[in-house]
This record gives structure tokens, sequence and C-alpha cells, in this order.
DNA sequence: TTAGCTGAGTGTCATAAACACACTTTCAAA
DNA sequence: TTTGAAAGTGTGTTTATGACACTCAGCTAA
């Protein structure tokens, strides 16, 4: 039995795949990883679309995604959370995505099902590399982004939402900022996730409170204003906290 | 195109299926439809599993949910929300399982995605009946539950967790109730849904500010003691209050 | 060397929400 | 008419929220 699962172990499932938003922060904006593949005969504009592939039969979900994740960026061990399943049959009718799945699938007229996910990567920790089934990737500001392939641009919606309903809840916003970073850097996180402006006298009390963050012996080098303290995000005091039970970072 | 679309219309698709993790509630405790396809072979025990079935491929994932909370139960226009996709190769692995696959699918040994839904229903609205291809449905009290076919009990945990997130953010629990109900009954569906006792008073008020409840002239009868004053949901507040912009129940 | 710019860092007060807590009322049944 | 069972009600304390404006430290360029 199990060498009869191995042997269908690295079949494409033609029906299912996944896709992946991948978010990033430069201190400034949020941005997300996007695959030109290069202009549409149809549209005469460049083919824009998340990264994503049909999954094997032999990989769960999010080995799945992570795979995707690692082929794409080369980094691992990332972030990574599931948005939920786009099923709509009609997802990929644009001419455009026609088009390009004949050029790519086996089976390009067959229904396929995706699993979305989104996850957080430090933005210096990639590079974007041209992965093989595309022909460049790159950082886009969200803000900046307005049609993407298939439901891709629906899915990017329903990630900001997920994640802005997760950041009041868990602090997760740590995995797009580095080890070491200040509160204003923090600030400006959560204002660009949630979209709007946070007092900086109550985000700074608000998050200190929480005891999660340990101030190092370290500040800003090089700014031409007063250099800011340094921090590290404290997972053992987080775990300690979420355990005893709270429930809400309250932004 | 369209006829050929219309072609495969009827097709189900054999790696994809929805499981729907359907509530109710008697004013007591929180209860889950759950279908009961006979001893099983393998272990002697009934093999209870959640109502389920494969999708066909011309139709959205959200309308393949429906169909089988329709033909199961016969009502539709249900409170339905997705959780997200299960898909462990190894979710049907219980021999078990397998046993009920051979004799229920076409493609027993598929690999099958699962989008798994909760949706919430007024018990009294639903009678039980046996469905095609179950022997016999009914409910079971959530917290007597221990054990379910292939992933499902997994999913109930999901399904209840993500109940309990969403009933601190939007009033979904009405769809438990009679339109007419007392603020006790509310109160002891929060209580089993967040799984913990809330404080009378301190609930009455929260519930009452929200002013999203109309006082009805009308009363319990024949209970007792004093009857309690019964109240509906009113929708219009909610979306005027919704819309407002407010984004937290507070329990 | 100093003036000016930039963002860092800080405290208080007023208001609102949360929480803990106990007795009286109304009806039915015995 | 007494009893049991759940309905209904208010206050005081504590805690969290939100609004708000100035000084500080380092760099740069005159």
């Amino acid at each position: 039995m199990s060498s009869n699962k191995k042997n269908k172990a690295s079949e494409l499932n033609p029906n299912v795949s996944i896709d992946n938003i991948i978010f990033g922060f430069d201190f400034d904006q949020l941005y997300c990883l996007l695959i030109d593949s290069g202009i549409s005969k149809t549209t005469g504009r460049p083919r824009l679309a998340v990264p994503g592939d049909l999954i094997y039969d032999n990989e769960t979900l999010d080995e799945a995604a992570n795979r995707i994740l690692k082929e794409l960026t080369g980094i691992d061990n990332i972030y990574l959370e599931q948005i939920g399943a786009f099923g709509d049959p009609n997802r990929m009718g644009k001419e455009s995505d026609k088009e390009w799945l004949k050029s790519m699938r086996a089976e390009p007229e067959a229904r396929v099902i995706t699993v979305a996910y989104f996850s957080l990567v430090k933005m210096d920790d990639f590079n974007p590399k041209a992965s093989s089934f595309a022909e460049s990737a790159g950082w886009a500001p969200i803000n900046e982004i307005h049609e993407l392939a298939f439901d891709h641009y629906e899915i990017l919606q329903c990630a900001r939402e997920q994640l802005k309903r997760k950041i009041k809840i868990q602090p997760i916003g740590f995995n797009l900022l580095p080890e070491k970073f200040t509160l204003s850097q923090l600030h400006k996180l959560y204002e660009s996730i949630l979209n709007k402006p946070l007092d900086k006298r109550n985000f700074r009390r608000k998050i200190l409170n929480l005891q999660i963050l340990t101030p190092l012996n370290e500040k800003q080098v090089g700014v031409p204003h007063k250099p800011s303290q340094l921090f590290e995000f404290n997972e053992e005091k987080y775990q300690k906290l979420s355990s005893e039970g709270f429930d809400n970072f309250g932004f």
C-alpha cells in the first residue's frame, strides 16, 4: 500500500492548485510578490500573477505551499497561513488566462480549485529571482496592484483582510521585520496593515504593555535625527502570554 | 464554448469534496448534524461522518455546499461560511474509511481534497431524514462527539474555533435561534459557543447596548417561573451599526 | 560652529468599557 | 399558600482607550 502511494507520489493533481500571497514590508509600505509572465497577446499588458502551482498527490497543502515558496524564493521556514479555497468554475475564464494555461498546463481545460495561502517574509531575506515557470518575479506595492491573472486580485484582497484580522489577535507582524527593529518601524507596519493612522504614544504604550519586546543595548546609527532604540521580539514571553490567555491586541 | 462547459456540467470532480459542519442549538447546548452510515466491519462501531460529497464541475464551492445542505435537510437560505481546505494525502487512510469509500465512490483510491464549511440552522426547521447516501442523520451534542470518519473530527474542532472567533465580531448566532427568543436563550447560546460562563447582567447590558434587538409585546407563557420578555433580531439596525463601523462584540 | 531639520521619545487627563456582585419579582405546581 | 425556578435589575471599582504637544539627539549644510 505504501509503495502504491509512492507510485502516485510524483503525479500532479490536475484539479487542485496552491496560490501564495507573499507579503513583504520595506519600513514604508506593504508589498506583494508577483510573477510577470510577459505581455499577454490578448490584452497587450503584462500578465501579472501570484506564485502558484498544481499540487502533487503525495504532499499536504501546507507542504505544497512551502514548496512553491521555496522554489521561488529559495527560503523556507516562512510564516504561512491558509486563506481558503477559491473554486468559481469560471475563475480561469479570462482570455489572457486561457492563453497562458494552454502554454503551461498538460490539461489546460481542467477545472482547477485553488487553495490560497499568505506568507510573511522579511524582505531583505529575499532577492527575487526568476523561477522556472515565470519570466520574472518582483515586489509590487500592494496599493499599486489593480489587475491580476485569474482571481488573484480577489485573493489578494482576502489576504489583506485576513492579515488585518489576524494582526489584531496575534503578533505575526514580526515575521515581516528583521530581528532588530525600532518601535517606529513596528508602528508603521501596523499602520500599513490596518490601513489607518495610529496615535504614536498610544501605540507605544499598548505594544510595550504586552511585554513581548526586549529592548537591546543598541541604537540606530547614522540617521540624521535622534537615533532610535532597537528591540527584538521575545517569542518566549509571547508564548507565556498566550498560554495565560489573552485574546486581543486591541488596535 | 458555453455548450462545451455545459457538457462537463454534470460530471463529479473526483478530487474535490465539500464537508459541512451543521450546527444547531436547542437552548441548552450546541449540536452537530452527523450521518451514520452503519456499523463498520473494521471497527465494529458506527461510522459517523459529517455530511459531504464530491463537487460537480459546474458549481461553485458555495453552491456545492448549499446543495449538500439542501439535499440532506431540504432547507436552503442557510447561514454558510467556508472554514478552509483540508488536504492531508492520508486523510482518508483509516481502514473503516477505505471500506466505506470502496462501496460509495467510482474512484475510491483517488486523493480527495475537501473544502469544509460550517452552517448554522434553526434546529426546529429541520427534522433529520435519511439522505440517499447515508442510512440516517441526526443531531449529536458536540461535546459528546469523540470520533468521526476521515478528518472530520479535526474539521469539527476548526469549525468550533471559527464560530467562537466569528461570534465575537458578528452577530451570526441569531441564525441558531428562532425568530423570537429570550435574552436567557441568547445568553446560553453565547456561553455554549464560547464554552465559558458569562455574567448575566454584563451580558444583558452589552447585548442591549448594541441596539440590534427589538423587544416584542410578548412574553413566554406556561413557564413555571417569571415569564421572559421575547425579542427579535433587527437586521436593519445591525446593518446600520456595521456600516457605521464597529468591530467587536467584546465577549 | 552653529542653525536648522528630522524623527525619537515622553505623560496626563477625560471618557468609556469591563468586571464583580445579590436581591426581588413573577408564575406554576404541589 | 408555600415553594421552586428562572427573570430581571444597579452600582461601584478597575482598567483600557483616545486625544493631545513639547523636548531631545544626531546629522547636514551654511
